[in-house]
DNA sequence: GTCTATAATACGATAGAC
DNA sequence: GTCTATCGTATTATAGAC
């Protein structure tokens, strides 16, 4: 039985927070009294705003890549496997919205420290990488150069999860979810 | 001869802080001094710091926008046609460095107004938009659902636009810039 | 671990002279 | 329009009892 600590609601709330209102405005007061603990505890269980911040970026980007790795098939029909991939990554996006729209805020912005950005894009980026050269070396995908599509995949992922987040219901639409794929799919492939 | 202002050395001190440090890692003190003002002049010109944010991002927006207008072709041929816009835009960013990060950074945050983001990102959108119902109607790009293929669209523009301006020299070469472009023709042309 | 103060300070914005 | 000086406040973080 899963028992929910005061640690826990802080970065739940906090994710929620900085969603809805931003990093810088969000007071460290307003957390604690809506995770209803004391700024004293708060502060007890983190070093500092930032490293509240930082530890909530990374246990994000660790829940996504869990989820992946937990999901994984492989079918050997690189296509059907690509379709697969995409549509795992978009589900995990819509049943964590929260997590996935502080992605969307903060990976690019200047909250979160560049080492740690880095490495966390990093990790997605050579995920993304790998099926690509596999796919490259089955004479499947276009010999466009790696870095270029690893770049342009993550941004079409991003780009469709943004869509559906914003409208839900056509996630519910096959029209809708295999339009979202054969886009990326089409792009990349030969 | 454009005489420089105050008021514009406070704008663009201020974009290149903005992007640097962030909004709120930018104190209007800090503005000030760099653009050799007084904070009071700063006051004088803009109503808020937030006014001062707002200002910045509509005028770039439409600086983004002028330009392409004032460099349009229609040669008939829709994919050429499609080309000559994909690496007019891009040629932007380059050109236009911080404003091109500005944007990457603050359009998905909180810190610019909902309604101001929505306004200006629908006049790119519909600008988009536009061009693939054209495409459609001629029968030669797919018959997705519109919106989706305008998030797609703008997502991989500005997923290629942060790879170059990461990796500038990589613009010069003939074989990554035409890579950018296939990607993203191919993921939208029947 | 958790709480209630409170310290220390950085910041946006204004007042008023020139 | 521009400046200097300053006010008021919000905010992070700490101290110390329980």
């Amino acid at each position: 039985m899963p028992k929910i600590t005061k640690k826990q609601r802080i970065l739940e709330t906090a994710l929620a927070l900085f969603v809805k209102q931003g990093f810088y405005g969000t007071s460290t007061a307003l957390i604690a009294k809506q995770a209803d603990v004391a700024t004293g505890t708060l502060f007890h269980h983190f070093q500092s705003k930032d490293e509240l911040m930082n530890q909530l970026f990374i246990s994000i980007k660790q829940d996504f890549a869990t989820n992946i790795l937990n999901n994984k098939q492989e079918s050997g029909d690189l296509k059907q496997d690509a379709q697969h991939l995409w549509n795992t990554s978009i589900q995990w996006a819509m049943e964590n919205p929260l997590k996935q729209a502080f992605f969307q805020q903060y990976s690019l912005s200047t909250v979160i420290p560049a080492n740690i950005k880095k490495h966390t894009m990093n990790s997605t980026l050579q995920f993304i990488g790998d099926f690509i050269q596999a796919g490259q070396e089955m004479g499947l995908l276009s010999n466009h150069p790696l870095a270029l599509m690893q770049e342009s995949c993550h941004g079409q992922y991003l780009a469709s999860t943004r869509y559906f987040l914003d409208n839900p219901e056509k996630w519910q639409d096959p029209t809708y979810k295999l339009a979202s794929f054969t886009l990326f799919w089409q792009s990349i492939s030969l």
